[in-house]
DNA sequence: ATTTTCTGAGAGAGCGCTCGCTCGTTTTTC
DNA sequence: GAAAAACGAGCGAGCGCTCTCTCAGAAAAT
């Protein structure tokens, strides 16, 4: 089926290019010396890694079974680890780098119409997280638990990706392609909206969506949602004040 | 301030009414008999796991963390509970139990207008959430890692809320209410949006966004995207298709 | 070309420690 | 004083991590 050719997105986040940024970034706390060995062991440590961790948690894989997986003995793998959260580090690293990386450089074409940036946003976003689709898991579920620095740089990510978007929200504002009363807030709903594509991957893959539906999903909800004028008339306080005043039965 | 005066959502949800029914639920397997005491201390036991799990994670939550948290000790944790998973069932199956309860039973002056009972859905749902919010980060983030049951459970949990939805979309589309040329698709982004409150809550706290901007804001994003025939103007395959040829440069 | 030396990658048993869980004993309750 | 509840030292298993050892193959010496 030949289809390997021409995919530069599925190469570009390939484990192996991935682990060979990895492995500059690390060079002073990986003990092996020849580059070609050590992105290929790495590639295999960090695979095993995420298979395992987004399976039972990354707390919950232990280092035997990593070895294991990895075809390493437990000495060998720390030839290329120093630490268990050292090895959390590697990959978080990894995705914010290159995350921000993507996102911060959109084409030219679309700098300057705030339609078709937040579609290229979208599409971008969801594609990135297809192609490196464990790592944007073990990235959003394993953020919380661990070392306050790792946390804090998790929920920087978070912020620089809302900032993007609120931008090019605001960009839309003032060039009359949007309507929108509350920008900031609607950019915090945007991205969820592009998460739910990797967090609930098997969903969408047993219903058969695909990763085209699903972009176009997401860009005609909120091309639809921010385009026109459809103003807040009258209902706002009704909808929020309105609680139920009796409950199921609990 | 008297904040506690005819709260009924915030006294239906407390820990304790929770973990009485609870108690019901496991009777079986606790082996304390007085129901006050039982109940206190299951309160004491179920507070202290969702705190420290939601902290740490519920794999590194020790029982011995849990012992001193909950004011007993390693063997009075023993007479609640008869290992540690079950106690996180005990916690899954109460959240699963009283979501189903509440969201299948909308009053009935909702029923038959779409956009009252899509408001209703958000407005119920964020507010249960609220109320029993390290209830709902627990299983959303424990979910993934632990017995095949209990994870079939949550996605179960997950798909009967989207079914909820999906009906009101569909109703509405049929009297008119609404315009959406994908129901299940679009049923499944609403979920997202809805968790994020609860997912992300710290966010917005730190933000000074309140539940009620919250719900507002995601009533109207989602009035504005279903309302009016904002129909799919040829862009669609466009924004699919439009891979970006040349990636930042990772 | 053959032998010797050196070296870096990997192996895997074992260390100290903490985990979930048990059980004989003590305290509390009625 | 009997029954119910709580206690907490202790068990074996399994954890992250270390350390000594092996050995292929490159480099140097013959």
């Amino acid at each position: 089926m030949n289809l390997a050719r021409r995919r530069p997105w599925t190469n570009a986040f390939s484990t192996e290019a991935l682990c060979t940024r990895i492995l500059e970034r690390h060079r002073d706390s990986i003990r092996v010396q020849k580059p070609r060995l050590a992105v290929a062991n790495l590639a295999r440590i960090i695979g095993a890694t995420l298979t395992l961790s987004n399976k039972q948690g990354f707390h919950a894989t232990t280092l035997r079974q990593l070895a294991e997986a990895s075809g390493l003995s437990m000495g060998g793998l720390y030839t290329y680890i120093d630490s268990k959260p050292r090895l959390l580090s590697m990959i978080l690293d990894e995705v914010a780098a290159t995350t921000t990386e993507v996102l911060t450089a959109p084409p030219d074409d679309v700098r300057d119409d705030a339609h078709k940036h937040l579609d290229w946003i979208i599409a971008t976003h969801i594609r990135m997280s297809e192609a490196m689709q464990p790592w944007f898991v073990f990235a959003f579920m394993e953020a919380k638990s661990f070392p306050p620095a790792e946390r804090q740089r998790a929920i920087d990510m978070e912020a620089m990706t809302e900032k993007i978007i609120a931008d090019v929200l605001r960009q839309g504002v003032a060039s009359g392609a949007f309507t929108i009363d509350h920008v900031k807030l609607t950019a915090s709903l945007i991205k969820p909206l592009l998460q739910d594509w990797y967090v609930k991957r098997a969903k969408y893959r047993k219903r058969g969506t695909s990763i085209d539906g699903y972009i176009d999903g997401v860009g005609n909800l909120l091309s639809a949602a921010l385009s026109n004028g459809n103003r807040t008339n009258g209902r706002t306080s009704a909808r929020a004040r309105a609680r139920p005043k009796q409950m199921a039965h609990p």
